[in-house]
DNA sequence: CACGCTCTGCCTGCG
DNA sequence: GCAGAGCGTG
């Protein structure tokens, strides 16, 4: 009988490897172990959204099946014989009698998966709902990312927490204002304290759960942390009386709520069943102490990530999140993917060259069982003009001889501000690309503008958003008025929309008391029209009873284009109220702030793909290229000169990029470079110097060649929008360089100035400007075709 | 109070 | 190279 039985559960255990065949064996294991604290280090590539996928699809569909050693009554020897003879059988035959062996399958409301991006957690969504299909119920899935589930969560109990249920979300830039005018009232020196600086203080603090009172006690005697101390302090009561959170809060406040309030958070801990963490790597302390909080009803709990991708401690992630899961959870397995499906064996060899030494991780190494492939290539040119063009010389080449498709080709970079020469080129030569990140829809003046509008309608104690719009467009009201107005509500503890609609009754107020009361009216009014109308009603009448349409239609092309993107704006909020179940302003509000910018990566757009490396995490290329491969611009100059502890990161990142390629990758190196407005001369990048010579290709630095697609046409439809594709004759000119120009640090005179050391030499059209210490004179800067400077030879 | 000029400072960036 | 802040003037 027991060998009936142990044959029977071999046979369930071989069935199921067989039904995920598509998997291997550690990435099998993963989707198996569901219970207790797990780890899943899984490399670049390594297929970590299929494992985590099919785990969930697994639990909801199979549960413990698989590790349950149950057995059914009155077993029979047939019953083995056909659960063995199943493994012929295809797979929607298989999936009903794996079915029929399910142990307490889970429901999909027990379920919490986290994630980073919105985009990651749709694909979560979709790829769930291909896989167990739309009636499993996959959409009951608490799937999102931690700013989400704690949204979801905070509207519910926000009362607890001495805010109303309406409350706003600041983004950087309103915490960044409010900050400053912190600054500004306590009168702290403005010079000492950026308001950039204090809020990325801040920030860490919040990041790692330490609150205003803490920071002070921690603080000791230093002078300037003290100060930001009670920034930090006052910035806090001000957001509450505003009655807004920044993002850090978010996670805070969900975290606090949980610890003021145990039987609230064991609703939540008796609910998840099993939580899951995506790219656990990024996680700073707050988010792990409510991971740790929401999966501590069952234990069972799992985090995926990859410590050498970890990219981000510049903004709160701590690293030692996930080199120390394993001492924070002792009875924790850890499961490592190590075979890469995407890259070939020259790439993955250079990525774990680079990776290597550093000196934090957890000890993997990833493989292929694909062929050598191409060998890295390592191109130097001289400039960033000569980069572009290379890039531009190597799609077309691709694109014309070799079948490539534009899509095919990524170019990433570390710093948003390289892509300006590239676009050039690129456009130049009408090659179809499309540019990820700079700055957001979201971003632009007139939609933060808007946004205000509509985030000061539904919640009138937003003083922050007050201050954005009250006037602009202008309507005579100063700056000084508005301070009154502040001093005013500070002191009666009113919000400053408060103080100004009774601002009759303030002599201090009396002669502008008229166009405050105005405008409050005007935002009463539309607030009065967002319990009854429709958003895009309220949208429009905005719009208009503020006078900022009107005000943009006075302008000119700048204007226009302004116009055009809150029309944009009017049709996400039309979208908005077509897919929302119960679309209300606050609704809308929400979304837009947890909601970063649709993700306008279309994959199917056949264009070369421009972004940072930041933002390629995640992504894979056949064809990568890496220009800036410079010490100083990667790894970066703060790194070098600032915080060698950052190189570990850089190192992390140089390994992310690499990775991302699948064919064939691309390092260029330039040796100058005109970058911020003056040019650099950088040697090779260290982290090309770790690729052993027998897989690089050095290629041989070749200017004149990039000039041979200079007369194809250039087709009006492949001219881009913003990139005006410039003459032909400009094009040349560009590159041209008739005069002799100094390199920093060279030796020159002026017939004036006398004996002077070039300090910066920044690229103009069709000329230089050469900075020069002179050593008579100081600082000049000097036009270089009209300044007679003569090079010293040195 | 509004406008236009100069000065400065700059990496990466999800919610 | 460019945007935002600061400053002076009408």
């Amino acid at each position: 009988m027991s060998g009936l039985k142990e044959e029977y559960i071999q046979a369930k255990k071989q069935l199921f490897d067989h039904y995920y065949r598509f998997l291997n064996q550690p990435q099998r294991e993963a989707v198996y172990t569901l219970f207790n604290p797990l780890l899943i280090l899984a490399g670049a590539g390594s297929g970590k959204t299929t494992v985590l996928v099919n785990r969930i699809a697994h639990m909801i569909r199979f549960g413990d099946a698989y590790a349950c050693d149950h057995v059914p009554e009155n077993l029979s020897q047939a019953d083995v014989d056909a659960l063995k003879n199943a493994v012929s059988l295809p797979d929607e035959e298989i999936e009903p009698i794996l079915a029929s062996m399910a142990v307490n399958p889970c429901p999909p409301w027990r379920i919490l998966s986290i994630t980073f991006t919105n985009k990651a957690a749709n694909e979560m969504k979709t790829r769930l709902t291909n896989r167990i299909g739309e009636d499993a119920g996959a959409a009951d899935i608490w799937a999102g990312t931690f700013h989400s589930i704690c949204g979801r969560i905070l509207r519910r109990h926000a009362e607890l927490l001495g805010y109303a249920q309406n409350f706003v979300i600041y983004d950087q830039e309103d915490s960044k204002k409010a900050i400053s005018t912190v600054i500004k009232d306590l009168n702290f020196d403005e010079s000492m304290l950026q308001s950039k600086a204090v809020l990325s203080e801040i920030s860490h603090a919040k990041d790692s759960l330490i609150d205003p009172l803490e920071y002070l006690d921690a603080v000791g005697k230093d002078y300037r942390l003290k100060q930001i101390g009670l920034i930090y302090q006052e910035y806090q009561k001000r957001l509450k009386a505003s009655n807004a959170m920044d993002f850090d809060d978010m996670i805070v406040q969900t975290v606090t709520l949980f610890r003021k309030y145990p039987e609230i958070l064991s609703q939540y801990q008796n609910r998840f069943l099993f939580v899951c963490v995506d790219e656990f790597q990024d996680t700073n302390k707050a988010q792990l102490a409510l991971t740790v909080q929401l999966s501590g009803g069952f234990r069972n709990l799992m985090v995926v990530g990859d410590d050498d991708q970890s990219i981000y401690r510049f903004r709160g992630a701590t690293i030692e999140n996930i080199l120390t899961f394993d001492k924070l959870f002792p009875d924790a397995k850890i499961i490592k993917l190590e075979q890469n499906y995407r890259s070939t064996k020259n790439i993955l060899q250079a990525a774990n060259e680079i990776i290597k030494h550093n000196q934090g991780r957890h000890e993997k190494r990833l493989w292929t069982d694909k062929g050598p492939g191409s060998p890295v290539h390592l191109k130097e040119v001289s400039d960033q003009n000569a980069e572009a063009m290379f890039i531009v010389d190597t799609i077309q080449k691709g694109v014309l001889r070799q079948g490539r498709q534009y899509k095919d080709y990524a170019v990433l970079y570390r710093m948003n501000a390289q892509s300006n020469s590239i676009e050039k080129g690129l456009s130049r030569y009408s090659i179809p690309y499309r540019i990820l990140g700079g700055t957001r829809f979201s971003d632009r003046k007139e939609i933060r503008d808007a946004m205000a509008y509509l985030s000061l309608i539904a919640n009138h104690s937003d003083n922050e958003r007050l201050q954005r719009i009250i006037n602009e467009p202008k309507r005579k009201i100063g700056e000084k008025t508005l301070t009154i107005v502040h001093e005013i509500a500070l002191e009666t503890g009113q919000s400053d929309f408060a103080v100004m609609e009774q601002s009759g009754s303030y002599i201090a107020l009396s002669r502008v008391s008229d166009k405050l009361v105005e405008f409050t009216n005007m935002i009463n009014r539309l607030s009065a029209l967002a319990e009854e109308s429709s958003l895009e009603m309220v949208y429009e009448q905005m719009l208009k009873d503020t006078g900022y349409r009107m005000m943009l239609l006075m302008g000119g092309q700048e204007e226009k284009e302004r116009l055009e993107n809150l029309e944009e704006l009017k049709s996400n909020i039309a979208e908005y109220t077509q897919n929302a179940d119960d679309p209300s302003l606050n609704g809308f509000l929400e979304m837009s702030a947890l909601v970063a910018d649709v993700d306008k990566y279309d994959e199917s757009a056949d264009a070369v793909v421009l972004m940072t490396i930041h933002s390629a995490k995640g992504l894979e290329f056949p064809i990568v290229f890496l220009p800036g491969m410079d010490e100083n611009v990667f790894p970066s100059y703060q790194a070098i000169a600032y915080d060698p502890s950052q190189m570990e990161e850089e190192r992390r990142l140089a390994y992310v990029a690499v990775t991302r390629a699948r064919e064939e990758l691309y390092l260029i190196h330039s040796e100058s470079r005109l970058l911020f407005g003056s040019t650099q001369y950088n040697p090779l990048s260290r982290f090309a110097g770790d690729i052993p010579e027998e897989i690089l290709d050095e290629e041989e630095k070749e200017t004149k060649d990039f000039f041979s697609f200079q007369s194809r046409p250039i087709r009006a439809t492949e001219i881009r929008k913003n990139g005006p594709v410039r003459s032909k004759s400009m094009a040349g000119e560009s590159f041209r360089t008739s005069m002799e120009v100094p390199k920093p640090g060279a030796s020159v005179t002026h017939p004036v100035f006398g004996d002077g050391r070039v300090i910066s030499v920044s690229k103009v059209p069709a000329d230089y400007i050469c900075e020069v210490v002179f050593d008579r004179v100081g600082t000049k800067k000097l036009l270089l075709s009209k300044a007679k400077l003569q090079i010293k030879e040195s």
